[in-house]
RNA sequence: GCCGAAAUAGCUCAAUUGGUAGAGCAACUGAUUUGUAAUCAGUAGGUUACGGGUUCAAGUCCUGUUUUCGGCACCA
């Protein structure tokens, strides 16, 4: 998708049809007051406040109208400077101006645009006319806080779109509802992956057949890679005690997110949010030389946190979630190179899904938030500058984010977006001076004193439940040989006639571990490949006559209208080297 | 959590201004025995998310709850 923001001409159309929006609204409400209208990646929107009033959905379609009709009438958008003082002067009556010029720098030149009876703040610049605005469409309303700060009055935000022709309209609405097709929401319901229920409650998925197979696929995918590279898998409970979260400092900084407290006889526990503790835990249950270290300390652990509950969506953001979990203790000097390894496996297996589209964040902590983050200047510097050193040497791109480290140090976050644009995390790599701290962590170094470890927290697949979410709409459903539910459907063209070979071949399937239906309906072969095609099997076979008589199968792959025919050995060599090479690299 | 919208058969959707809840697919039964994206006929399927109210009459209007959707805020 074209990001109209960063498009020079689009970035332009579309501010000044923010401005048309803000003009049409004032048309037809006549008490709005209008605070930003901004370009965004998808458009532009603008932040009104209606009093009393609201703009509802169907209401888009008469603001629409408004706008066609100021935007023909063609009046011509004058740029007007200003001083401070002449500013204020000038919107005088309207407290949201006055909030943005009064925390404007004195002495700069302060803008604003006229088209007809309509006047806004704005540096600008903006199109000639508003003749030129004519192929936009609004898209949704919302709310949204003032400034952002969930503390402030709501104010209704409206979002839309602009492009310079009709074509590139239609063909941008055209890609917003092919986006929705691959929503991952979407398709498992389709494809049957999970469901929900009133009763167990939101943000707890069930996980049905097809996608427990990709669950565990996946979990033994990842186990294999982190043995391979020096790790322990453990498995620990999904509770604990509240005295564990508040000796790591997790309970004074998150305990409203986690679910409330159990007790019973006396003792406190609560369902873990996160690992961390659990696996401090372990490496203190033994002494360490400096030898033994890097301790890499794995678990796919489920995990449970008390999400808002408008923040809940399918898979990609749950209340209960299995993360692909781990905590290296490192000597200091090992730092680099184990962090490395963390990036190296990132790449490794991004490669593995084919997932392309993704940026490298570069979290810090925000100084000036002395509530959220752990207060040690020198710690902090230290962390951000070894990740950023380690991140140059590796010649990798990415963007840095102030305010979005964890509280305990900053973190490499791997950032994707989905279908519906939300941006993710989907891996994660963290720094970590200060939980060995709480937990009084050591290992014995050369000289036979206790040294302090380092901990870095990373998961790849991040969670396997949003890390579905997010192969579901890379793959549109129709996923790789190795993780696919079904892998093979056998159709056998006759009932009474097919059976028996079809039978034979599902048997000889089975036994190489292949996951293998077979449909014996008393259904036509159009009927039976037409279903197995919208379950996206990847491989269908059609057993008939011929094929009886040879000793073959013939296939057909998923999306693809020709058939191969193959002996019953060839096909399945084919299915373990695919199998084979796609799965473990 | 906040602002807004929605919830009708397993699924996708209908149901004039309040006046007998329907269709397609799926399921089941029977016929058909099939060579690459939907064979035909029949049967069954509903306290219209849940509770309260208005009305002679509520899927439809009002109200509370739950869940879902679009954003905002949040995201250890």
């Amino acid at each position: 998708m074209k990001n109209i923001k960063e498009d020079e001409k689009l970035n332009v159309l579309n501010h000044s049809c923010a401005h048309l929006l803000a003009q049409a609204v004032k048309h037809l409400y006549p008490n709005a007051k209008f605070w930003v209208g901004p370009v965004i990646e998808e458009g532009f929107y603008y932040d009104i406040d209606l009093g009393d009033e609201v703009v509802k959905e169907e209401d888009l379609a008469k603001i629409e109208k408004e706008m066609k009709k100021i935007a023909k009438d063609g009046k011509r958008i004058v740029r007007e400077e200003l001083t401070k003082e002449e500013a204020l002067m000038k919107f005088h009556d309207d407290p949201y101006k006055i909030d943005l010029i009064e925390r404007m720098e004195d002495g700069n030149v302060i803008s604003c645009y006229t088209q007809g009876d309509f006047t806004d703040l704005c540096r600008g610049p903006h199109v000639e006319s508003v003749k030129v605005l004519r192929h936009f469409k609004l898209l949704k309303v919302s709310g949204a806080y003032w400034k952002g700060d969930a503390k402030n009055k709501m104010l209704q935000r409206i979002y839309g779109v602009c492009f310079e022709t009709e074509e590139q309209l239609q063909e941008h609405l055209a890609y917003l509802e092919e986006m929705k097709n691959r929503d991952h929401r979407k398709l498992s319901k389709d494809l049957k992956i999970y469901m929900t229920h009133d009763l167990v409650g939101q943000g707890l998925p069930l996980w049905l057949p097809n996608g427990a197979f990709l669950f565990h696929e996946l979990e033994e995918y990842i186990r294999e890679k982190e043995i391979n590279l020096g790790y322990y898998h453990v498995y620990t409970p999904i509770m604990a005690t509240s005295e564990l979260y508040k000796i790591s400092g997790h309970w004074d900084h998150y305990k409203d997110d986690m679910f409330p407290l159990m007790k019973r006889e006396g003792e406190e526990f609560v369902l873990r949010p996160m690992n961390c503790p659990h696996h401090m835990l372990i490496y203190k249950n033994e002494l360490h030389s400096y030898r033994d270290l890097p301790i890499r300390i794995g678990e796919l652990a489920h995990d449970f946190r008390f999400e808002a509950s408008g923040a809940l969506c399918g898979l990609e953001r749950v209340r209960t979630f299995c993360q692909n979990d781990a905590h290296l203790f490192v000597r200091p000097d090992q730092i680099e190179s184990e962090f490395k390894r963390v990036v190296d496996l990132i790449l490794e297996v991004y490669k593995d899904f084919n997932i392309t589209e993704y940026s490298f964040r570069l979290s810090l902590r925000d100084p000036s938030d002395k509530e959220k983050y752990y207060q040690n200047d020198e710690m902090w510097e230290k962390a951000e500058s070894t990740l950023r050193k380690v991140l140059d040497d590796l010649k990798i791109d990415y963007f840095e984010a102030v305010g979005e480290a964890a509280f305990y140090g900053p973190k490499l976050d791997v950032q994707i977006k989905t279908a519906i644009g939300h941006e993710l995390s989907l891996s994660t790599c963290q720094l970590d001076f200060l939980l060995p701290e709480k937990f009084d962590l050591t290992y014995i170094d050369t000289d036979g004193s206790k040294k302090r470890p380092v901990v870095l927290h990373r998961a790849i697949l991040g969670s396997i439940d949003r890390f579905i979410a997010y192969l579901i709409e890379v793959t549109k459903g129709s996923f790789p040989l190795w993780l696919a539910p079904v892998q093979v459907n056998i159709i056998p063209v006759n009932k009474e006639y097919h059976e028996a070979y079809a039978t034979e071949v599902y048997k000889l399937l089975q036994k190489q571990n292949i996951r293998v239906e077979i449909d014996d309906r008393n259904e036509k072969l159009g009927y039976r490949m037409r279903e197995s095609q919208t379950r996206k099997i990847p491989y269908t076979l059609i057993l008939g006559d011929k094929e009886v008589e040879q000793k073959t199968v013939s296939y057909r792959l998923f999306g693809q209208e020709n058939t191969q025919t193959l002996s019953t050995e060839e096909f399945i060599r084919l299915l373990q080297e695919e199998i084979q090479t796609k799965k473990r690299k």
